[in-house]
DNA sequence: CGACACTTTGAAGACGATCAACGCCGGTGG
DNA sequence: CCACCGGCGTTGATCGTCTTCAAAGTGTCG
């Protein structure tokens, strides 16, 4: 049973896009199934980098620790994300990160050399991966340049946000899917800060509640947050947004664009 | 007498490395060169993305511009160095940046679509370019860390180091290679913030006055910065560091590993 | 009921942004 | 040759934001 999941799931992931169920048995087949449970380590920072991982099931979390005790977060992976595809192209030889499963999960792992392989065989593969890891890059560059130019408020709002896209949820109602400890400590900030912060967003269009979300007010969103992100005039996440409510709301109001 | 030059200097970059003679001279001829005066805009935020660059000569600087007037410059790019590698493979239509010449410049500019095509077809090409494209995905990572984490004093010592590894300048001394106003602006502070920290750094083993800058004391600064870089262990930065003092000084202290 | 993890709230302090003024330099024009 | 200007960088004073330390509230689970 569990292993039928498994292989839907990864047969859906982006990794495989555009390839035929031929080539995506294949390339499922050079993977092995392993799952983690809630805490465990899939590898630490220091560890070689031996695989390659995507994530079927679950979430995992990467993140860092500095001497003085602080963690910091680098990522929230979930199903159908995968995680070192850029640590294995890389000529690095270690994980630069600890991986830890926040909740029971499942991954498939796939050996870095089988990969390599793959990538110089199967054109339209590596041309998949080409994509995935510049699709990254971009985010990286994105949240770099947010973390240096969006208040503490902003970057809430705008992790809310991709939230919503990312997960489906609907923008009128839904629980955070971690805790707030590990957004906070996603989104570089302290976890007071973080508390405070959603409290003032509010005003913004956004209510919280506990675990509980409430996007209010769309535009005003919109012009809090994506005036930012649209220093670069495409924030794709609003707009993905803009078109959930219309889903939600459909009928409600006039045509969707 | 140019091409020439142009031409060598882009058969030395990464992105052909571990590729024989005949292959270089294949895909080179794949390009065009292209001077850019100094100011010139070589694409503007929103422009289609129809080329991919490297950079032959001088110095071209990626920023995006805010609503509110504000300018934060996400790259500097030097000779050797390529421009959209991540943007081009990536699904998006348009540049997510303006880029301009700093100083005057070349470029050699190669059609996305023949991009790709090299990319499908030469294994070794593909595998550079997912090693550039991770490398750089590995940066805009560290970037967003310390970003998040690092004090502007860390951010400019540890923004300096790389500038001299990457110059390969003796850090016994050398001059910044592009004025105050553009290094702020690449660290994400204002020009004050990064006038006031660079007074500051004395302390911490780098005395800057003007635009010559003089690393005094390389252990204070691994303390200080690589204590934050090292959080990932692997601040290979300042191992190179090390080994530069050592040759610089070579001879004057006991072996170096 | 108590232990514990998680979260909220309060008060103090550090840090960086902002506004404003000034010094420095190279160029331009009288 | 000097006066003026604009670009660039420094310095000072003030203000808002985020971190830090401390304490108390909430929830679950044994």
């Amino acid at each position: 049973m569990l292993p039928v999941t498994v292989s839907d799931n990864a047969r859906g992931a982006l990794l495989f896009a555009g390839l035929n169920e031929q080539e995506k048995d294949t390339l499922i087949k050079g993977g092995r199934v392993r799952p983690v449970a809630r805490g465990q380590l899939l590898f630490a920072h220091g560890d070689q980098v031996t695989h390659f991982y995507l994530v079927t099931s679950g979430i995992m979390q990467l993140f860092r620790a500095s001497p003085d005790g602080h963690e910091k977060t680098t990522a929230i992976i979930k199903s159908g994300q995968t995680i070192c595809e850029d640590e294995i192209m890389d000529a690095c030889h270690g994980h630069r990160v600890n991986c830890v499963a926040v909740e029971d999960s499942t991954v498939m792992e796939f050996p870095v050399a089988w990969l390599k392989e793959a990538a110089r065989t199967h054109g339209n593969f590596a041309l998949n991966l080409l994509s995935m890891i510049s699709s990254r890059a971009h985010l990286m560059e994105l949240e770099a340049e947010h973390q240096a130019t969006m208040s503490a408020a902003q970057l809430v709002a705008c992790f809310i946000q991709r939230l919503c896209v990312l997960y489906s949820f609907n923008p009128k109602g839904f629980d955070l899917p971690y805790s707030k400890t590990l957004i906070a400590s996603r989104l570089g900030m302290e976890l007071e800060t973080f508390s405070r912060t959603l409290a003032k967003l509010k005003e913004h269009g956004i209510t919280v509640q506990g675990n509980h979300v409430v996007i209010t007010d769309l535009g005003k969103i919109a012009e809090y947050v994506c005036s930012m992100c649209s220093i670069s005039g495409e924030c794709a996440t609003h707009q993905v947004m803009e078109n959930k409510v219309c889903e939600v709301t459909k009928g409600s109001k006039g045509g969707c664009s």
